[in-house]
DNA sequence: TGACTATATAGCTATATGGTAATATAGTAA
DNA sequence: TTACTATATTACCATATAGCTATATAGTCA
C-alpha cells in the first residue's frame, strides 16, 4: 500500500467525516428542497446560529455545499446531489443490520425524494 | 424535524463515522479480496496489532465486518459489500471536486474491482 | 503442567472537534 | 453618521478517540 494511496485514503476519510455528524446531516436534509440562508437553516435544524455557521463553513470547505451571498444573507445549496445517494445506501445498510429495514425507512426520510 | 428522525440521523452519522478513518478504510480495502486474520491485516495495513484490533472491534460493532475465530486466529470479512459502492461514490465526488478525477482514480483503487 | 502464538484490552497521552457565549464583520436603511 | 440585521469568527470547555505500551486472555502443542 503506497503513500499515494494513503493520501487518497485521507481524502476519502475526510469526506466521510464531513457526513459523520447528525447536525450536518440535518442541514443537508434541510437543503434537499432548495437553497436556504443561514437563518432558515438555523431555525430548521434547531441549533444556534454560531454552530450552524460553523458546520456550513466546514461543508463548504469540503465541497458539499455551495455558498452565495445576496444582500445581507448568505444562501447555501447542495453542491452535489449524489450525497443523498450515499445516505440512501447507508440507510439501507443500517436497516439490514438492524433487521428492521421497514422501521428505519419509516423513521428516516432523508433521501426518499431526491436520490434517483 | 422529529425526535425519531434525530435518532435515525445519529445512526447514519455513526455509520459514516466508522468510515471516516484512513486506517479503517485501509483495513476494509485489505478485506476486498476475502477474509483475513488479524495478523495479516496488521501487516497489510502497517499498523500495530493493538490498533488494528481496536479498529476491527469497532468495525464489527458497527456491522461493517464479520468476525469468526478458528483456532487461535480470528478471521474478519466484509459484512456488506455495498460499503465499496459508498467509497466509489465518494471517490467520484472527490475527483469531481478536485477537477482531476483521472488522478484520483489512478491513485485510489479502493473500489475498482468490487462495486459494480 | 509450561511454552508459545494470536488476539483483545487496559491505561495513558495528545489531538480533534462539537457546542457555547461573546464579539467582530458586513450589508442595509434611516 | 447611527441603528439594525445577518453572518462569521474568536476563545473557551468538555468530550471523543487514534495511537501507543504493557498486560491479559485464549488456544495450541509439547
Amino acid at each position: 500500500m503506497s503513500k499515494l494511496d494513503d493520501r487518497a485514503l485521507q481524502h476519502v476519510a475526510k469526506y466521510f467525516k464531513a457526513l459523520a455528524e447528525p447536525m450536518r446531516l440535518k442541514v443537508l436534509n434541510a437543503l434537499q428542497d432548495g437553497e436556504k440562508n443561514v437563518s432558515q437553516l438555523t431555525e430548521m435544524s434547531g441549533g444556534t446560529q454560531a454552530n450552524i455557521s460553523k458546520h456550513l463553513s466546514l461543508l463548504d470547505q469540503y465541497g458539499l455545499v455551495k455558498r452565495e451571498s445576496r444582500g445581507t444573507c448568505v444562501f447555501y445549496s447542495i453542491a452535489d446531489p449524489s450525497v443523498y445517494a450515499l445516505c440512501e445506501l447507508v440507510c439501507g445498510q443500517i436497516g439490514a443490520r438492524l433487521n428492521s429495514e421497514a422501521d428505519i425507512s419509516k423513521l428516516f426520510t432523508f433521501t426518499q425524494q431526491s436520490a434517483q
